[in-house]
DNA sequence: CCGCTATCTGAACAATGGTCAGATTATGCG
DNA sequence: CGCATAATCTGACCATTGTTCAGATAGCGG
């Protein structure tokens, strides 16, 4: 409400219609879920004519990508705000540090379904693995892990892939939790045996074994 | 096209249309994505009028839930294919039949995104975990593990939620794969991963400091 | 053969995504 | 300062969509 009156300042020109309308479809894509908002009750929200909207954006889509992208964001800063919490270099505050970049992605699905749905969603398709879209919550992931090989929590075997891993595990039991699937217990469970399988201790003849089967 | 002539017989009355309309959803869904199917087209492609479907289903969402909820067990299928194609009581086969569940899962998502995507997305709210909608997959993944156990692949310590941290971790990356966020070899990295973890072998101490630290 | 019920149709409605010509303002250039 | 030109926004408009509802049609039990 507030927010409008600030943004909607002159009557025909308006200051920056496309943060406005990013910043308006985030607010209806988090409490009706991006297929419920439509473009015209953004722009009306904003106070300006449905068609606004096409002079910056192609198409709904676009719309809903540009803000997908900008969620990434938010989700590294709540991970980054969770880490500067727990400062020190001991074997215990690393740890507390990794857990709590699981712990912060969990709980931005959980408060942000809508959004966090969204941005993983086929309308943001960003690109590849490659891109840097991404890169700032996987680089939090990537030192994270880097700090616990540091303290000798990673086994030198496991090492390699962690970081799929444990990424592939945080993300899918996130998602399970949110579709119901799996009770909110579950991104606990998943972090601690997480922590355990990091630990691994596999010989390297049962490593062996295993790869053997993987080519198949 | 065949399938309409076969379905659709008499001219008024329709043999069985709530399975000609998931039928027909299903073939959209696949080919358009969830969001990009009309009810108008399901009915049209089926030569029924659009309002026929309200008699059998009181909305878009009630037809494309049906829908979803059939997709579970066309995946289980597919899982229980994989497994039968591997005979025998040996550690290897216990071993192969293992991962076959996994890469089962994976293949189905990446051959039918778009039906993955509905199955797991918000519009089959399949009620809550304790449910038996997607119990045969996850009774299959039960199974596997219990496999694995009896050929000593899996650590004690590690068994009592892993069931939990592998389907989170297959279905993690199998979305992330979809999303366009991990490269396809990602599945195989992580279902060696996984198998490596699950021998564990993390001494009891150890696993009493990561409990601890859980516990926060 | 009659009536009852399940099933389907056709027309209609409001809302949506999207287009386009034109009105309105800003901006740079003389 | 004045003016042309580009940027921005409007309003009317179109096809399509989800959904409703009164009535048409067909199968079925008596």
């Amino acid at each position: 409400m507030a927010s409008e009156a600030i943004l909607a300042k002159a009557g025909y020109h308006h200051g920056d219609l496309v943060a406005a309308l990013i910043s308006q479809a985030r607010e209806l894509v988090a409490a009706n879920g991006a297929d419920h908002v439509s473009m015209r009750e953004v722009a009306a929200k904003i106070g300006v004519s449905p068609s606004a909207v096409y002079h910056h954006f192609p198409d709904k889509d676009a719309l809903l990508g540009a803000l997908g992208r900008t969620i990434f964001d938010e989700l590294a800063d709540e991970q980054e705000v969770a880490l500067k919490s727990i400062p020190g270099k001991s074997a215990t505050a690393t740890r507390k540090r990794f857990r709590a970049i699981g712990v912060a992605y969990f709980s931005f699905a959980k408060n942000n379904p809508n959004l966090f749905r969204l941005c993983f969603g086929p309308l943001c398709a960003m690109g590849k693995f490659d891109e840097k879209a991404n890169s700032r919550a996987w680089q939090l992931l990537v030192s994270g892990l880097e700090e616990m090989s540091a303290i000798g929590a990673v086994d030198p075997a496991v090492r390699p892939n962690a970081e799929i891993l444990v990424w592939a595990a945080i993300h899918g039991s996130s998602m399970l939790v949110l579709d119901g699937l799996l009770p909110e217990e579950a991104i606990h469970l998943v972090l601690d045996s997480i922590e355990v399988a990091l630990q691994g201790a596999a010989p390297a003849t049962k490593l062996k074994t295993v790869k053997k089967v993987a080519k198949k």
